[in-house]
DNA sequence: TCATTAAATTGTT
DNA sequence: AACAATTTAATGA
């Protein structure tokens, strides 16, 4: 019998980019100590000021790193679509988590125990390179973020939302078509679904995504990146 | 294969 | 927030 759920977190470390320079031994290590999980939608992937004894990866469905400051106000910092891996910066501190992730719809995670992190650190240079190549690229997209949140109005934050979601870095399992509702994207945003809508279509007016039932395409990622009007 | 229905999503106010 | 229109998926004739 092949679990459906199971077979998609497999699905998930086998495509990632670090896979594939692992060692055999490295290899096995990963999938006899990884676990696979389903969270339903608003379900609690990490939780705040937890000890941090994982790295996390989502294998299916969509999620959202944020910062609830206070009841219910919260600030989404980044999406998390298929074939992105996070707490990596928690993990390395061996601090309590700074934010929660919540999923957005039903999502399939996988999470891989300290142990086996801290294994891959001491012995896989490739994985080092990855986990380099990541933190350097969040680093850059928070930069952004930050500018973003302050400067732009709702076009230029869905823009760069987008554009983070389908950074081909941070989540290299994202093809140019990802299924994503505008519900979503203003739960990603911090606007309302219509304001979401409106963006969206001033977006692809301007010929960078185009707009499908229930699916997003991408037409071209630089410009969504710098897009500020 | 086609018609009907319910549920989800979208566009508009 | 509310509403109508559209798309999809599921069901059964």
């Amino acid at each position: 019998m092949t679990n459906p759920i199971l077979s998609t977190g497999l699905q998930l470390v086998q495509t990632s980019t670090w896979w594939g320079a692992l060692a055999a031994s490295q290899q096995s290590l990963v999938v006899e100590t990884m676990r696979v999980k389903q969270v339903e939608t608003d379900g609690v992937i990490c939780q705040k000021n937890e000890v941090v004894d994982a790295w996390v990866g989502i294998a299916s469905g969509l999620a959202k790193i944020a910062s609830s400051s206070f009841e219910g106000k919260g600030v989404t910092l980044s999406g998390l679509p298929p074939g992105s891996w996070f707490g990596e910066g928690s993990l390395l501190k061996s601090e309590l988590r700074r934010y929660e992730v919540i999923a957005l719809r039903q999502t399939v995670v996988v999470t891989l125990p300290k142990s086996t992190f801290d294994h891959l650190l001491d012995h896989s240079i490739p994985f080092n390179r990855f986990l380099l190549a990541q933190i350097n690229e969040r680093l850059g997209l928070f930069i952004g973020t930050v500018e973003t949140d302050r400067l732009l109005g709702p076009e230029g934050r869905v823009a760069r939302a987008l554009s983070q979601l389908f950074n081909p870095l941070l989540s290299p399992g994202v093809k140019p078509t990802l299924e994503i509702s505008q519900s979503e994207v203003g739960l990603l945003t911090g606007l309302s679904r219509q304001r979401a809508n409106q963006a969206l279509q001033t977006l692809e007016k301007a010929g960078l995504v185009r707009i499908e039932y229930g699916s997003i395409t991408v037409l071209n990622l630089q410009e969504l990146g710098r897009f500020e009007g």
